[in-house]
RNA sequence: GCUGACGUAGCUCAGGGGUAGAGCACUUCCUUGGUAAGGAAGAGGUCGGGAGUUCAAAUCUCCUCGUCAGCUCCA
């Protein structure tokens, strides 16, 4: 006998041997069509197998509604697709195919001979298409370990065999489709006729096990739907996310470019752009004032002694950019990776009382990173970037306040600028691996309790990630999604016992005795151009209007108001608001559209009407027609919303 | 750095061994206009760079630089 609970809390009672599949039945046809999984007790399984007796289950069933159905889908997508590809290619070497956030993919290794590019992408597609026909189950195998060794070292399939090694005897389950067995502990969907649409989207190389010591696979990524039509909306959704893409705005609203001549990985902005990034550091500048902070400047080099000090040069000296010599050579100067270093010498450079702490340091400093080439990436992956960074040297039984203050900065800059969605992860390092950090487990212990004591006490929603960790310290890292859903890190703040231990910094306390501080080191934007990145991004290139670089344009219908057009942009810069007229020899139409490409917010046209009656006529960005309007009251008008946007901040 | 793809006019792209193409942008002229493209003419490129194969290379081969997707890395 089967009880089961749903999940309206009614119970009913099934014969032994019933599936979820056959619960499904019991309810309704179309329920049965479109059930992929089923969830008893929490615990997502196949929809084929029976149902336990006796005790009482709760029982979800999971169709692609569900975004566990949708993962169940993808991975038996992954073993279709796998199929397809075996069949074609029979001597591939399969090794993990999970599913992912949007779809799935599986790691293989190709014999050497073979060559394999996105041109077969067709025909893997349209033989998982015909294999999806069959409506192959998906047949559950529970094995034994030597069963499944014997199965595997037939295939000559190392890397199953290494996954097999690390897995219980009794708990090993192959599942087949088709011709197709993989190892796999599940759960599957019912049949392969789920699948009625599919896309292989690249092919990359990934490395096994994720360790770039280990041998490097053919990774194919692919999503699957259960419409066709979820596919082709799906696909246009990937192509509105790359017209928001910031280096395709960046170029076309010249705001940033790149030149192979400067080099790799080193942005050069462009007027309208510069104007963009010296708004927000301004914004900065007066948020860090009313924090407390004080300005430094330090230079853009730093001698090789100083990185050694810190640690920085152990760590990445061999990966940075070469140093910088003297002419006798006996100097080494590395271009600045970091600013803490220099700000710890600021911090030594006079005895300090516990009366003056906290110090707050704050720097716009821009710093230069040898990153691979491979992982440079519009704005959001440079060379050379610039940090709204500080350093905060407080008394241990300030770190909390301090990070906490500093949370508030975060999310006040957050929330300024519109990015609503964001990830709050603690990055702690991985315990594993403690040779990767300096500095005492005693140490590492204290700051890492002090952050997530910290997000706690703001009732931060936090992820915690193991081994992502400064190598001086945990970090607590605000993370945007970009266009196509990439996460990358903005705001960072950081709690450091080590440096100050590694710089001898000292204080003298209240007892007359020397103490050391703690560092928090922080960045609300992270990096400037990855923030300008993000945010163009989110906003497609719309930015607020305190932000946007032209405010406002102004269209003569004609030449003849070219005169009267000038006379109106001088009057209105006096009221500190930004555009310009388009004086070029066109039609009125013309020039709107133009407008409207460059996103201009504003529109202020004027013919014949507006000059006699002393008035403008104005057209919001997007097609919103305000009417005549008098100079002085456009001119408050926009002066309030863009007070109103600075004041939400 | 690794795997795969791609580099043709300022931008978006077509062409694919035999004299370099389109649309937009740009310049000049005509037109003087009313809320997303008025008309005409013109200028603009050693087809990323280098070597090779060939009578002949933008096109084929190799190398190199850069870009894109992913992996690894990310102070």
């Amino acid at each position: 006998m089967v009880i089961i609970q749903f999940p309206d809390n009614s119970i009913k009672k099934f014969p032994s041997g019933t599936s979820a599949l056959d619960v499904a039945n019991s309810i309704s046809e179309g329920l049965a069509r479109n059930v992929l999984a089923a969830k008893v007790n929490n615990k997502v399984i196949d929809t084929l197998i029976p149902l336990e007796e006796n005790n009482q289950l709760k029982l979800e069933l999971l169709t692609w509604k569900d975004d566990q159905g949708k993962e169940t889908m993808w991975h038996s997508s992954a073993h279709l697709m796998a199929e397809a590809i075996h069949f074609y290619y029979p001597k591939v070497k399969f090794a993990i195919g999970p599913p992912i956030e949007h779809g799935f993919y599986y790691d293989m290794e190709f014999p050497k001979e073979t060559s394999f590019s996105s041109e077969s992408f067709l025909k893997i597609e349209k033989k998982i298409l015909e294999l999806a026909k069959e409506k192959n189950e998906y047949k559950r195998k529970l094995v034994t370990k030597k069963e499944a060794i014997k199965y595997f070292t037939e295939k000559n399939n190392n890397y199953k065999l290494e996954l097999i090694n690390d897995l219980e005897d009794g708990q090993i389950t192959f599942y087949q489709q088709g011709q197709f067995i993989d190892l796999c502990k599940g759960p599957h969907i019912p049949h392969t006729g789920h699948i009625k649409a599919v896309k292989l989207l690249n092919v990359a190389g990934a490395y096994w096990k994720g360790d770039e010591k280990n041998k490097q696979l053919t990774r194919i990524y692919g999503i699957s739907f259960p419409k066709k039509k979820e596919l082709t909306s799906h696909l246009e959704r990937l192509e509105e996310a790359k017209k928001r893409d910031h280096r395709k705005i960046g170029k076309n609203m010249s705001l940033f470019m790149f030149s192979k001549k400067v080099g790799q990985g080193l942005p050069l902005w462009l007027p309208k752009g510069a104007f963009l990034r010296s708004q927000l550091v301004d914004f900065m500048k007066q948020t860090q004032l009313k924090f407390g902070y004080q300005p430094v400047i330090t230079p853009h080099i730093g001698s090789k002694e100083l990185y050694v000090c810190s640690g920085h040069y152990d760590k990445y000296g061999e990966d940075s950019f070469q140093p910088i010599k003297t002419p006798d050579a006996n100097e080494e100067f590395f271009l600045k990776p970091m600013n803490c270093p220099h700000h710890c010498e600021i911090y030594k450079s006079e005895p300090r009382s516990y009366k003056d702490l906290p110090i707050r340091f704050a720097e716009f400093g821009t710093v230069y990173r040898y990153e691979q080439s491979g992982e440079l990436h519009g704005l959001t992956r440079v060379r050379g970037f610039t940090q709204d960074d500080a350093h905060i040297f407080a008394m241990p039984h300030q770190v909390q306040s301090e990070f906490e203050s500093v949370i508030d900065i975060v999310l006040y800059v957050l929330k300024a600028m519109g990015f609503d969605k964001y990830i709050a992860q603690i990055s702690l390092r991985d315990p594993k691996k403690k040779e990767k950090y300096i500095g005492s487990d005693e140490n590492w212990q204290l700051a890492e309790e002090a952050i997530i004591q910290s997000a706690k006490n703001k009732n931060l929603e936090t992820t915690i990630e193991y081994g992502e960790a400064a190598f001086y310290g945990p970090k607590l890292d605000f993370m945007i999604k970009d266009a196509i859903g990439r996460k990358w890190q903005l705001g960072t703040i950081q709690v450091d016992y080590n440096l100050p231990e590694r710089f001898q910094l000292e204080y003298k306390g209240s007892d007359d005795k020397m103490h050391r501080p703690v560092m928090i080191h922080r960045a609300p934007f992270g990096s400037l151009e990855r923030f300008i990145a993000l945010l163009i991004e989110h906003t497609g290139g719309n930015f607020p209007l305190w932000l946007t670089p032209v405010q406002f344009i102004i269209l003569p219908i004609s030449k003849k108001y070219n005169e009267y057009c000038y006379k109106l942009l001088n009057s209105i810069k006096n009221y500190d608001i930004r555009g310009h007229v388009d004086d070029r020899n066109e039609t009125t139409g013309k020039k709107i559209r133009d407008a409207e490409l460059k996103k201009i917010p504003y529109m202020l046209i004027i013919g014949e009407k507006e000059v006699t009656e002393n008035q403008i006529s104005v057209r919001e960005h997007g097609g919103n027609n305000l009417g005549s309007i008098k100079e002085g009251d456009l001119m408050q008008m926009i002066k309030e919303k863009i007070d109103k946007e600075i004041e939400k901040n």
